[in-house]
DNA sequence: AAAGCTCTCAACCGCGCACCT
DNA sequence: GAGGTGCGCGGTTGAGAGCTT
């Protein structure tokens, strides 16, 4: 079976896309808008594939982009919501107007890395290097199992092991703002009883992040045709520290890389 | 001056997901 | 439910600019 090609490869444009390529397909989007990407290059009069289009506009043509150098504030933004959401650029450039995921990826990992190793902080893992990866550390790992009937999100949570105070308060000092505090919501049972125009409020995940009108997002926030937020997390972020699923109040440190979808 | 090396980042590739038929 | 299509994402590549020797 298999995949069709996404364009006939022998009659398209590769590498490095040309000045008149680029004010066809700049010409091509103000007329027209952006979609329908694999028929907008026979459409512009391009030899290239729409994925390619695409990318070329969403990461180099489109009039918001913010071109020059990252400023430290945002250094510092991108570090922290790395250290909440991996490698899911796409949701970081989310927070940081004008950036593109692509763009905000290289940088990462021509710069930042650089500069987490220089401090002693493990880029992947965004705890000191010295420290060991597993033994030591607490580790949550959270399943979400959608519910047949409401769609509602199962959550486990399961410790492996406890982190003595002194070595939560020893990272602490070495990364004070790096505050990655989580809480876990009540059991499935229990949110069930939950009043309804409480739920209604609460935000689902992208919203939290400050993503409002994602295609991720499922909360009630994002249209009024009654659908309620399907997420049961309710999370109340903000940089100083967030409290993700309700793991604050027993200090547990939630890595979203353990995060399990079922 | 030039050869070799390193770094940067635009672009490509393959895959997964959502939607449609 | 299966297959096809389109889009978006994350990982990787490679050309060219910059730096070092």
């Amino acid at each position: 079976m298999g995949r069709s090609p996404c364009c006939e490869k022998a009659h398209t444009n590769k590498g490095a896309w040309t000045k008149e390529e680029d004010e066809r397909l700049i010409a091509y989007i103000k007329a027209h808008g952006e979609g329908c990407w694999r028929s907008l290059p026979k459409a512009a009069g391009l030899l290239r594939c729409g994925k390619s289009c695409r990318l070329r506009w969403i990461n180099y043509l489109r009039p918001d982009l913010k071109r020059g150098n990252f400023t430290d504030e945002e250094d510092e933004l991108i570090i922290k919501l790395h250290s909440l959401l991996g490698n899911k650029w796409s949701l970081i450039a989310g927070r940081l107007p004008g950036r593109t995921d692509n763009e905000i990826k290289n940088y990462w990992n021509t710069h930042i890395r650089r500069k987490l190793l220089s401090r002693g902080i493990d880029p992947t893992t965004h705890r000191p290097m010295s420290e060991p990866t597993l033994g030591t550390q607490k580790v949550t790992t959270i399943s979400f199992a959608a519910d047949d009937q409401d769609q509602k999100i199962k959550i486990k949570s399961e410790l492996i092991e406890t982190m003595s105070k002194e070595e939560d308060h020893e990272i602490q000092e070495r990364c004070p703002d790096l505050n990655l505090e989580l809480r876990i919501s009540p059991p499935h049972d229990q949110q069930n009883q939950l009043d309804h125009n409480q739920r209604a409020n609460s935000l689902c995940f992208t919203c939290s992040l400050g993503i409002q009108n994602s295609k991720d997002c499922s909360c009630s926030t994002k249209s009024s045709n009654g659908n309620g937020c399907s997420n049961i997390i309710s999370m109340n972020m903000n940089i100083s520290g967030y409290d993700f699923l309700g793991l604050k109040n027993n200090g547990l440190v939630l890595d979203y890389r353990t995060l399990e979808t079922k």
